[in-house]
DNA sequence: GATTGTGAAGAATTTCACAGCC
DNA sequence: GGCTGTGAAATTCTTCACAATC
């Protein structure tokens, strides 16, 4: 059900626009998926749309958020504030779904005290005391790598159960907890392999087609070439 | 074949042990998939093991570099400098895989001048010159929502075909270019869906062993119950 | 007439399991 | 004995297509 949040923009998007009603046909287009995939997806978590009519907006973002839930707050806690930390505390959508900064941690102690986001930063040493006294069972690594395994294990021992892994290394996590990572590279390396197929095929099609000449010059396939 | 970073990534750290082989069972505990699965992408990129041996590390990350395209570099156009984009900026394994930086662009012209990273920020009013100058295959969206598809029919009109998007928003693009998105919110959504099941597993737990008492109180499993 | 909900078909992916090789 | 490469089986995911409903 990884596609639900995907729903939920979409359906934020339109519910804007000032929709009450909203086909599978409209959201599937909306959110890039095939409109069976959206029916089967919403029939799923039991969600009730109008035969004829389509899905309340409002119910159906309320059903999902239900679903994932999101009618709940989580405590979060970050930490590693450099950019990427910056980034992440002032992004809006966190408190929006309902995911309350219950903390910002960092190593160096230059940067503890600073405010941020309407939190201040604090000592990583004190990573036991405040996930126990939060009840924060979300963290998010933003360190270094050479850090992330030691912050991940001191979170769980902590007591979090739902890792977010920014750093670019592969952690582990005992049985019993979520990881899920966000790697900046990783997607550079799939967009690369991308592109160089389109290069490979504007290759062989300009290849299968040595006489005709293009009717006008494509500087893009050309360029493709000359790689 | 969005398995083979996974895997360059889990050899970069085997290979600095010192390995000079690897088996496609110990590539797949290190990358936290299958061993058959591994042997099945590996040998569908033609590369050759040896039975009774393993991998030979060095070739095997030669051969996924070249898969992906990654024995060439590609100019990347970053949009956006804010925290999100210094991090890009700055994020190492970038320049290492042969991501060559090529502009970084924002519309706030107190920004503009900026060094950073080895580059200068300039004016996206600049974009189009820069990327067809550049050659840049390669945009990133670090932009807010509310610019981010300007910003994208800009990087396609000037020739991006591979479009890596932050800007928590859907965004549309021609056929022919790759999208990939990067969802902070969205990841903690997944997150938020799987903690709620804990909590909800819990409960059934504690519901269906109602005398049996719990050898030591166990205060992870309370605190679920009391949300 | 429009649109949902869903069995059934189809496609893709994953896993098993083992012959073949070092 | 250890390990790869790969058909075949199993599973999961996607799409089709249409009866049921508004």
């Amino acid at each position: 059900m990884a596609r639900l949040p995907v729903y939920l923009r979409a359906l934020a998007g339109l519910a804007e626009g000032g929709a009450e009603t909203i086909s599978s046909d409209a959201l599937a287009g909306a959110a890039g998926v095939n409109s069976a995939k959206v029916r089967k997806d919403l029939s799923h978590l039991g969600s009730y749309g109008t035969r004829g009519v389509g899905y309340d907006v409002d119910y159906l973002v309320h059903q999902i958020s239900r679903e994932l839930g999101l009618t709940q707050d989580w405590a979060v806690v970050i930490v590693g504030v450099g950019n990427l930390g910056h980034a992440l505390a002032n992004y809006a959508g966190f408190a929006e779904r309902g995911f309350r900064i219950a903390a910002l941690l960092d190593a160096d102690r230059r940067r503890v005290g600073e405010e941020l986001a309407g939190a201040v930063v604090r000592h990583i040493d004190e990573l036991d005391a405040i996930v126990r006294a939060s009840r924060a069972s979300i963290g998010v690594i933003a360190t270094p790598a050479h850090a992330a395994q030691d912050v991940c294990d001191r979170l769980v021992g902590a007591g979090v159960t739902s890792i977010l892994n920014f750093a670019p290394v592969v952690i582990n996590v005992p049985d019993g907890v979520d990881l899920r990572k966000v790697d900046l590279s990783i997607e550079l390396q799939i967009l690369s392999f991308h592109e160089q197929r389109k290069a490979a095929q504007a290759r062989l099609r300009s290849a299968a087609l040595p006489v005709e000449p293009l009717p006008e010059p494509l500087p893009l396939l050309a360029e493709a070439v000359d790689r």
